[in-house]
RNA sequence: GGCCCCAUCGUCUAGUCAGGCCUAGGACAUCAGGUUUUCAUCCUGGUAACAGGGGUUCAAAUCCCCUUGGGGUCACCA
């Protein structure tokens, strides 16, 4: 596309707060951020709070921060406030009031005094009959002089644009041409009967005074579009360039658009479960636009480098969440354990498994287990599943740990011999291989005849981690005793199966 | 139902605008091997797609039409 269109663009997110911030949102967030910061443009944020969800408890907060974590910052917006604010849409009627006379002054609209029960009563109708229902334009034609008259008398009346025969069409950035006919455009209400405007007319006109270029949204928005390039005409402005990106889909059995009662359809949920953030946007980048279809894991500064709107794809995606597993976990594992460290270390003492100081201070166990951790997690969620083994006095066992341990009638002398082959300062590195060595020459067998069960007695598991590291996060003392205690019970099911 | 949009492996996608380099590439997932005398990582390989039908053309995943399928949207909600 021309690029020289999209230098300076002024882009926005405009979420009505609901309560949470949407995935599909948080990627429209994202994809605008980017070309706000590709192209030295200004990334808005408005709060699309009229009517009944301004009240929403802390829903403002929500999408603050889920913006806040996945670090797309706003340029000018409630928060951050800017040179066309106010940013929530509950702040400005006065703006909204002045456009309405301009409506009304441009002969762009006209009342309209059928009741709300007269409509639904006709929409009932058309129904029965199994017709589409569709305005009757009884009062576009009504006299003005009669028109005022009814005002004056105090009628209550909405008011509806006056969209003349033909087509609209316009070029979207993402689908391309794009055109319907105005018959099906309607002459929809601008204004409410209590005055109020309209989603569609507000949008319009805040998208007007803040200056935005262009507008990059979903693509359930798209059939607003048409309504919307009217509503331009009537007002006199240039409209923007709008961009419908493709919805995020449900999963199946689930049909449609993702919606709250999906599972994974709120940043949230991700924040809690631990993803990396900076896979995270990776992952949300990815659904929906590819850099050549090769590249995989894209760091967010390429993404600010490389972005182009042109490269949005035009079909729906579902979430692929394995996809997220792996790009989450390819991100954990190039950190340095100093880095991980904190994180593996918050979700230990959430668990209570260490004190919460070590979030600050690791210490040397926590470092290891960090260590072991890195090639193993792949989202702070991994951790305490991952490591309950170690902080657990009576360890439970798996079925085929227990197998494992069991199916071998020699593993009760041999744990026991390793047991008393520990000495309390554990060896590390090769000095530990050689001292398992060691005790398997003196058994006369091979390392992994010793080493599954004594994985096996230690994490009541067969995949903890490596057994040096096993052994050395429990310490000399603990280890003994698992691996007594798993010699007893390789014998107690010994005697019990004979 | 009307209108709008879309259609490549199970999933995310490259390729489509400028038809031939495509016996369709990558990744996730999955399966099978290998490395690791343990776990994980890692490596190698396999299974797997152009929705269907008509055209146009020397040549179509790519262009056109129809069908089918999917999604969106049709409020004095946003």
């Amino acid at each position: 596309m021309d690029e020289s269109r999209l230098r300076g663009a002024r882009v926005r997110f405009a979420p009505s707060p609901t309560g949470y911030l949407h995935i599909g949102g948080a990627r429209t967030a994202l994809f605008n951020w980017l070309v706000a910061r590709r192209y030295g443009g200004t990334f808005i944020l408005r709060l699309e709070d009229t009517d009944r969800v301004r009240d929403v408890k802390g829903a403002r907060e929500a999408i603050y921060e889920g913006l806040r974590w996945l670090g797309l910052d706003p340029d000018e917006g409630p928060e951050q406030g800017g040179p066309y604010g106010p940013y929530c849409q509950s702040e400005r009627g006065e703006i909204y009031a002045h456009a309405i006379a301009e409506l009304r002054e441009r002969g762009a609209i006209y009342p309209c005094f059928y009741t709300r029960e007269e409509l639904a009563a006709q929409r009932a109708a058309a129904e029965a009959r199994g017709e589409v229902w569709r305005y009757d334009g009884k009062y576009r034609e009504l006299a003005p002089s009669l028109a005022k008259a009814r005002i004056d008398r105090g009628e209550e009346h909405t008011w509806r644009l006056k969209v003349n025969a033909g087509a609209t069409r316009y070029h979207d950035l993402v689908l391309g041409d794009s055109e319907v006919k105005n018959d099906d455009v309607e002459d929809i209400i601008l204004v409410r009967g209590n005055g109020e405007p309209v989603y569609n007319l507000v949008v319009v006109i805040d998208d007007h005074h803040m200056r935005v270029s262009h507008v990059l949204r979903g693509a359930d928005h798209q059939t607003n579009t048409f309504k919307q390039l009217q509503i331009y005409l009537g007002l006199g402005w240039t409209p923007p360039e709008f961009g419908h990106i493709p919805l995020i889909l449900a999963e199946p059995p689930n049909k449609g658009k993702m919606s709250k009662r999906h599972g994974g359809a709120t940043v949230e949920e991700y924040q809690k479960a631990g993803y990396d953030v900076e896979a995270m946007i990776n992952w949300l980048a990815l659904m929906g636009w590819s850099l050549d279809g090769e590249t995989e894991v894209i760091s967010r500064a390429d993404l600010v480098k490389n972005f182009d709107i042109s490269r949005i794809g035009k079909t729906g995606a579902q979430l692929n969440r394995p996809k997220l597993e792996w790009i989450s976990g390819e991100y954990l594992r190039r950190q340095s354990p100093q880095q991980l460290a904190p994180r593996v270390a918050r979700a230990l003492a959430e668990r209570g498994w260490i004190p919460a100081a070590e979030i600050d201070s690791p210490s040397a166990r926590t470092m290891r287990i960090t260590t072991a951790l890195r090639e193993r997690m792949r989202k702070d969620g991994d951790v305490a599943p991952l490591c309950t083994w170690i902080f657990t006095a009576d360890l439970p066992f798996e079925e085929k740990a227990q197998q494992t341990l069991v199916k071998d009638p020699e593993n009760a002398a041999r744990l026991e011999r390793l047991a008393a082959a520990l000495p309390d300062a554990l060896p590390d590195g090769e000095a530990f291989s050689e001292l398992m060595k060691r005790v398997a020459a003196e058994l006369g067998v091979g390392f992994g005849k010793i080493a599954s069960p004594a994985r096996a007695a230690l994490t009541g598991g067969l995949s903890g981690f490596e057994l040096v590291d096993c052994f050395h996060v429990l310490g000399a003392t603990e280890s003994v005793r698992r691996l007594r205690a798993g010699a007893a019970r390789c014998r107690s099911a010994q005697s019990a199966s004979s």
